[in-house]
DNA sequence: TGAGTATATAGACAGCGGTCTATGTTCCGC
DNA sequence: GCGGAACATAGACCGCTGTCTATATACTCA
C-alpha cells in the first residue's frame, strides 16, 4: 500500500509521501535558525559569489567553531556546497535547494485563499 | 541609518529588515515541526472546510493537551484561525500566511540559479 | 620540515521545546 | 442547575540543539 503520512487530495493535487514530508521538515529545521538565516542571506547578498567561512566568522560575531558548525548543518541539508581552496573553504548556495519548501507555501496559500473565497 | 541584519542587495532587490528576520524565523519555527505540518496537511486536504480539533485527536494519536499545544502554536503563528462552535473548536488555514516564506525560498532558488549559470 | 593559519571535531553545558498527567473552564442536553 | 464532553492551561520531565573551550587536522610558506 502506498504509505503517506496525510494524504492531500487538494485542487492542486498536492501531496507529500512519507519520504517527502521527512525531508521537508529537515529542511525546515535547517533554516529555521537566525544564525544560518544569516548565513543564508550573506551568501544570497553575494550573489554567484562563493562566500569564505573566513569572512562570516567576524561578521556573525560568533565562534569559529560555532560558525563551522552551522555551515555543517547548511551543507548537509543540501542547501550549500561546500568549495575548499587551498586553506580556504568557500560555501555556494545549491540551486533547487529549497524548492520543496517553497512549493509547500505555495500549495497551502492557494487552498486558503479558496477557502476565503468560496 | 536604515537597520538590517544583512541588506540583500540580489538582482531581485529582495531584502529583509530585522523585523522581517524576526518574522520569518518564527514562522519557519512554527511549521519546522512534523506533528504541526501533519495539522497543516490535514488542513490542506480539507481544502476550504474548517477542521475540528476533535478530529486531529484521534488522527495524530497523541494526547489531546498536545494536540491543544500545537494548534495553540499554529493560531499564535497566524497560520491557522480558531473557529469557535459550542463545544467544538474549528480551524482553518489563514491566506498569505506562509507567503513569506514562499518569497525567501524562491529569492534564493533565483539567485542559486544564476549562480549556477553564470 | 617547522611555524602559523584556517577549518573541523570532541566534549561539556545550558536553554528550549514537545510530550505527558492532572486540572480548570466552557458548553450542550436533560 | 447538573453531569458529561470538548478544549485549554499548569506543571514536570526528557531529549535535542546551539554555544562555548580545547584540540585535532589540513594547508601555506619560508
Amino acid at each position: 500500500m502506498n504509505e503517506t503520512i496525510d494524504r492531500l487530495d487538494a485542487p492542486t493535487h498536492y501531496s507529500l509521501s512519507e519520504a517527502e514530508a521527512a525531508r521537508l521538515e529537515s529542511t525546515l529545521a535547517t533554516i529555521a535558525d537566525r544564525t544560518r538565516l544569516r548565513i543564508l542571506s550573506i551568501a544570497l547578498r553575494a550573489e554567484d559569489e562563493p562566500v569564505c567561512a573566513c569572512k562570516l566568522v567576524p561578521e556573525l560575531g560568533l565562534t569559529q567553531p560555532t560558525v563551522s558548525y552551522h555551515l555543517k548543518q547548511l551543507a548537509q541539508a543540501g542547501l550549500l556546497e561546500r568549495e575548499p581552496r587551498g586553506a580556504f573553504t568557500f560555501y555556494r548556495l545549491v540551486p533547487g535547494a529549497l524548492e520543496q519548501v517553497a512549493e509547500f507555501a505555495r500549495a497551502l496559500d492557494e487552498v486558503a485563499r479558496e477557502g476565503s473565497n468560496g
